[in-house]
DNA sequence: TCAATGTTCATGCAATTGCATTAATTCACA
DNA sequence: TGTGAATTAATGCAATTGCATGAACATTGA
């Protein structure tokens, strides 16, 4: 099967997202060291399963929606049930699993959490597009991140 | 200092830019190691020497052009050095440093490393945007890279 | 000149990640 | 049903990364 090499905008394309991504994460990821927050992923983990409430998820399901490997799902669980921010239950249906939710404590973390990441965004994103840019390229983005 | 947060339309761009990133950057890495090649840092920093010719490249020059940290741009270097696809040579204007040139080891290496990311990159990139679509997308990105 | 400061690069150690494998289940279906 | 395949999650070990620091040299300016 011959696959064709990618144009030079589709080259500059990807050169631009590795660079953007690493630009802006790393503003984002100093801001957060700085004010002594745990890393990013912690927020991820925390914001999903508090969106999701009182039912937790799947440690599965919670890979799935970070888009994490599985070890290292397992270990960042593994860090913030030690820390008090995520409990596991038994599963009922599946034994082989459990069911995490985040406690009161964790609810407490991801809102001190926002309020460095909050305006870190407004700094690193929002600051530099208008709102129809920042529109224009979350749709573009996605139609990267969509499977198919 | 009052720090507003971000809009709507802020949090999804930053929120698409980690997820494409990391979908993205996924595929193409699941290639190289498919292909058993090395990881993607070390095509960059072969291709940074090799634009940049016989001339070679400091250290320091290094870790800007690919925005690594220095222990890390070190460390690279260190492996590089080790696989023969690199070679330092002593400094004549500054002592405490060195000079950094591709070897033709490391040309073939980078050449073989980019018939198969050169697919991989249109696959995840170019097949999902138009000409257009990606040269925008560039643009939007470059915006957030920029350092002001 | 030479002391203080800054730059360039490496490295010890701890934390994290990647890879391979394992254990414990659940599921599919003969 | 019972057996082989698949799913869910953890973990040992090696490689990599992050952080702090150090060593070597360069630069500045009194």
């Amino acid at each position: 099967m011959l696959m064709n090499g990618p144009d030079k905008a589709t080259v500059a394309a990807w050169i631009a997202l590795a660079r953007a991504y690493r630009v802006a994460m790393q503003k984002v990821e100093t801001r957060l060291k700085e004010a002594e927050l745990p890393p990013l992923a912690w927020y991820d983990a925390l914001w999903e399963l508090e969106k999701v409430g009182e039912g937790g998820l799947r440690p599965f399901e919670l890979e799935h929606a970070l888009l994490f490997e599985q070890y290292n799902l397992s270990r960042l669980v593994e860090r913030l049930v030690k820390a008090g921010l995520v409990e596991r239950r038994p599963c009922a249906d599946d034994r082989r699993g459990h069911v995490l939710a985040i406690t009161a404590d964790g609810l407490a973390v991801r809102a001190r959490i926002w309020g460095v990441y909050a305006p870190a965004i407004e700094a690193a994103v929002g600051a530099r597009l208008s709102r129809d840019e920042a529109v224009s390229l979350a749709r573009l983005l996605a139609r990267i991140a969509d499977n198919d």
